[in-house]
DNA sequence: TGATATAGTACCCGCCCCTTATTATACTTA
DNA sequence: TAAGTATAATAAGGGGCGGGTACTATATCA
């Protein structure tokens, strides 16, 4: 039994394990930390921010569709409007069509702030990314847009 | 003002912002949520899992090196070893030359139940990365292990 | 009309992480 | 050796983000 691996379980590693998940979790978490430090003095958070940005792309969308779209549940995403419309950034608008339902809009007070934190972003984004070239920047943001359609697609176990 | 756009803010995008940032969190986080799930059965987290590879890799180091290497603060980390000891998978041991240290060990026990979460993690992998040729999925591990290597060597900006 | 489904929310909980302050120990320096 | 500083770990307490369940109001279907 030789014992020239430095710990007991190293060996789990010759078959090697794919460490996606964490390489991709920490990157993400340092990316959320950083955005949330210097995003912390205009008053919003990376999940408010994400939520901008998907209602952005989906205007006057209802809230369970942009819930959808962030891959939260819908009393996740109501937190988060709730903060926003505190802040004045969205507006809950009653559907004509369907009396329990939202429509969102984006308040016009949004527009600034969201310059603001595309700047952070991009700033941390680049920092994060400096290593890679442009081409290896373009290269895996392609290949991460494809997982995540595959997501979609795909999904868990959804038993229907 | 042509108004062929959809949304008022959609202007914002002429300019490519990358979603690496969003795209990184999303993925990620359909990662932790399926392991979650997966081992709930067995009692353990991500978090968890997370440092139990990382300290099968580094065995016996202290817990302020093992925090660091997971890119969190020591009293985030003191929680999760508090969890892992109580379950039996580690155990802390004095540092014979830093009394007020300890050295993190892996226990027997740790083995069967790491095979176990190897399996969640691999088969929760797989299914994400399914899109992927082994190829793309090769290439881009290695872009991701390329930025979080440039992470710790461009820390934030820490005043030393 | 009654049964079922859906949009949103209130309430409560868990996980993960943090800041600040404290204790015990180590190191440094005078 | 004594004082001051730095460090490893922890206690206390809190916040952000997310979920489960159950509820209300409305919609839809039979």
């Amino acid at each position: 039994m030789s014992r020239i691996w430095p710990g007991k379980f190293v060996l789990s590693f010759l078959f090697m394990h794919s460490k996606f998940g964490f390489l991709s979790y920490e990157i993400s978490h340092v990316i959320r930390q950083r955005f949330n430090k210097a995003a912390e003095p205009i008053g919003f958070t990376h999940a408010q921010w994400r939520a901008l940005v998907h209602l952005s792309e989906n205007e006057n969308c209802r809230q369970i569709d942009l819930a959808e779209t962030l891959e939260i549940k819908p009393i996740t995403l109501a937190r988060q409007i709730d903060l926003l419309e505190d802040s004045g950034l969205v507006r809950r608008n009653k559907d004509n069509e369907d009396r329990r339902a939202y429509r969102l809009e984006l308040m016009p007070k949004a527009q600034p702030i969201m310059q603001k934190l595309w700047k952070i972003a991009d700033a941390v984004e680049a920092e994060v990314l400096g290593t890679l070239t442009r081409q290896e920047q373009k290269q895996m943001t392609a290949l991460l847009e494809r997982i995540k359609t595959g997501l979609s697609t795909k999904p868990v176990d959804k038993k229907d």
